[in-house]
RNA sequence: CGGGAUGUAGCGCAGUUUGGUAGCGCACCGUGUUCGGGUCGCGGGGGUCGCAAGUUCGAAUCUUGUCAUCCCGACCA
């Protein structure tokens, strides 16, 4: 490609509306271009970019024995509703009408569509196991799109989904996935590390993301995800389904007796605890939380954090959130009380349900609100004064040095970016829909499934955030837009002139993706755009052409040796 | 959904306080100059000042509304 045609445009300065580096550089360097908010144009270079991505998941994928197809992007609300996703998946999917007045949507998602496909084209065991993906645009009408490529509304994304006969098939279909993932990534450059997740709103038992590590002390580190990890024994898992062992902390808090006492103004547990004399761990936090409408006490030690995933989780719930000032007040008026924040108890609540975190119930002589704004009881156990609740499960948020289920040491944390995932559905979506085969035995069994995502575009962006300088982006090679560019310093200059289209032309005649930068720019103008695009390898033809060398530099190391420039051409095409 | 900030040329910004015919840098076009890390000069094109209503002789500037964008928050009792 020449320069002088290529379809780009550099800005000098950074966009005054990006945040974190992958969006600054992708815009600065001319990959990307707004359209409106969370949506992106892919110019030329980008679109390179992804198309080298998406090669790499399809020989993957094709070599994991999975089959390309394409499903639409508009979908029908029949499927959804089917599925009973177009109740509760909320206002992140799109939905419009045709103008029949029909209801569609956006894909966010295809579950919905390949399990519809399934139930038409496959009636036996036979045809199983069987697996389907696509690469696609999806559409999420995010809260908040931000971070340019990383949460944009709509995306790119690579969709799996398989189809096995029963569980021990899903179980090899899920290991082939995990096992594609894995050289996916690293051929695109990426380590990424498969950790334990929730399973949200797609619904099914097991999941596991691909997340990118990224740099905690980099201020504007893009990660949104923090992963608990044991560097001893390879646990590691989102903090959203993360788990750890009960730490051993005070839970006696030593009163003889049990007692309301007045607690002033003493509103959050720290205060408290500091009022009282007495650690976190002795008091029992009471929080209300409402969960597809419908309000829970939540109870847990006062040096512990609620994980609202969790929390959802054990009421199978779709959206949570904290209770707001009113309704805790409507709560209290129907139970009788007139508690204020923060001295609210379990004790005579009324139409909530209770439920308590594992760190609660070995609580002895403990406090806890008693439904009195400006008191606490204390001294309180279980049974006696408060009834514990019969649910009781872990909705804790794991801490940093927590201890590891598996092997006991202590737990560490990070921030990733989730660039896939993997999921066992198993029936929810073929029972629903009603998508069924004949088994051998001549039964109709519903289609156990799994369903495995790759953000395409995500990807791209998780590339920069890892691989870049204070002089741009730094491209892996198996993902750069071209591997080479070939800069003549002067174009005054008719040897380097000369010399820079040979080698260019050589280089084409070997099918290298290659781009002579044939602008008559100044020489800074050409080397700034080149660290800039972020292309692996130069080959900058000056002066030292006299002596028949030109300059060969690496990108990412910044080391750059004068060889002839068919030494160069040979070492690019080693690569 | 709540709070804050910002909307002026493709990009980055000044001008708004104190109303008086819209500016700078980059980019773009022409021209000369320079030529290994974003040269320098001269000349030029491009903007209904987000949109709408209002106040006024006169509005980028004041008022109201509205839309958009960015950041933060969305309650740990």
């Amino acid at each position: 490609m020449r320069m002088s045609g290529l379809f780009v445009q550099t800005l000098r300065e950074f966009p005054s509306d990006a945040e974190v580096i992958s969006h600054k550089l992708l815009v600065r360097a001319g990959y990307i271009r707004k359209l409106a908010n969370g949506i992106y144009n892919y110019l030329p270079l980008m679109q390179r970019v992804l198309k080298k991505i998406e090669d790499i998941v399809r020989e993957e994928m094709d070599a994991a024995g999975a089959q390309e197809l394409l499903m639409p992007f508009v979908q029908p609300a029949e499927l959804w509703q089917e599925s009973g996703r177009w109740e509760v998946y909320g206002k992140e999917l799109m939905r419009l009408k045709d103008r029949h007045g029909r209801d569609m949507c956006l894909g966010p998602t295809h579950e919905e569509v390949i399990t519809s496909i399934a139930r038409e084209g496959i009636r036996s065991y036979k045809q199983l196991p069987i697996n389907l993906y696509q690469i696609q645009s999806k559409f999420r009408d995010e809260i908040r799109p931000r971070f340019g490529l990383l949460r944009g509304r709509e995306f790119i994304m690579k969709d799996a989904y398989s189809f096995d006969v029963d569980e021990e098939g899903l179980d090899k279909s899920y290991k082939i996935m995990a096992d594609a993932y894995k050289r996916i990534f690293e051929r695109c450059g990426l380590e990424a590390k498969m950790v334990q997740s929730d399973s949200g709103a797609i619904g099914g038992s097991v999941s596991h993301e691909f997340m990118v590590l990224v740099n905690e002390s980099d201020e504007n580190n893009a990660g949104e995800n923090d992963v608990f990890y044991c560097s001893k024994c390879g646990y590691s898992a989102n903090s959203n389904h993360a788990v750890s062992l009960l730490n051993n902390a005070v839970t006696d808090g030593g009163y003889n007796k049990a007692d309301i006492i007045d607690t002033p103004a003493v509103h959050s547990i720290e205060e408290l605890s500091e009022f009282l004399k007495i650690p976190a761990s002795v008091i029992c936090k009471s929080l209300i939380y409402v969960i597809d409408g419908k309000y829970v006490l939540a109870l847990i030690r006062g040096d512990r954090t609620v994980e609202e995933t969790k929390l959802m989780n054990a009421f199978s719930g779709n959206e949570i959130r904290i209770a707001r000032n009113d309704e805790i007040d409507e709560i209290m008026q129907a139970s009788g009380f007139n508690a204020a924040i923060g001295f609210i108890g379990p004790k005579g609540l009324k139409n909530i349900e209770i439920i308590a975190d594992e760190t609660v119930k070995d609580l002895k002589n403990f406090v806890i609100g008693c439904n009195q704004t400006d008191k606490h009881l204390v001294g309180a156990n279980w049974g006696i004064d408060v009834e514990l609740p019969s649910l009781i499960t872990d909705i804790r948020l794991v801490e940093e040095k927590d201890k590891c289920v598996d092997c006991g040491s202590e737990l560490k944390v990070t921030k990733g970016i989730e660039v896939g995932n993997i999921f066992k559905l198993g029936t929810k979506y073929s029972k629903a829909m009603n998508a069924t085969f004949t088994d051998k035995d001549g039964q109709e069994k519903p289609f156990i499934m799994g369903c495995y995502g790759i953000g395409i575009s995500r990807t791209a962006a998780a590339a920069v955030e890892r691989h870049h300088d204070e002089h741009g982006i730094i491209w892996p090679l198996s993902i750069a837009p071209y591997r080479v560019i070939v800069v003549p310093v002067s174009d005054q200059d008719e040897v380097q002139m000369k010399t820079a289209e040979e080698i260019y032309k050589k280089l084409l005649a070997h099918k290298i993706e290659v781009i002579i930068d044939d602008r008559s720019e100044r020489a800074g103008v050409k080397l700034k755009d080149a660290d800039l695009i972020g292309i692996p390898y130069r080959i900058t033809v000056g002066k030292t052409i006299k002596e028949g060398l030109v300059e060969f530099k690496n990108r990412a190391t910044g080391e750059t040796t004068n060889i002839t420039p068919d030494e160069a051409i040979e070492k690019i095409l080693a690569l």
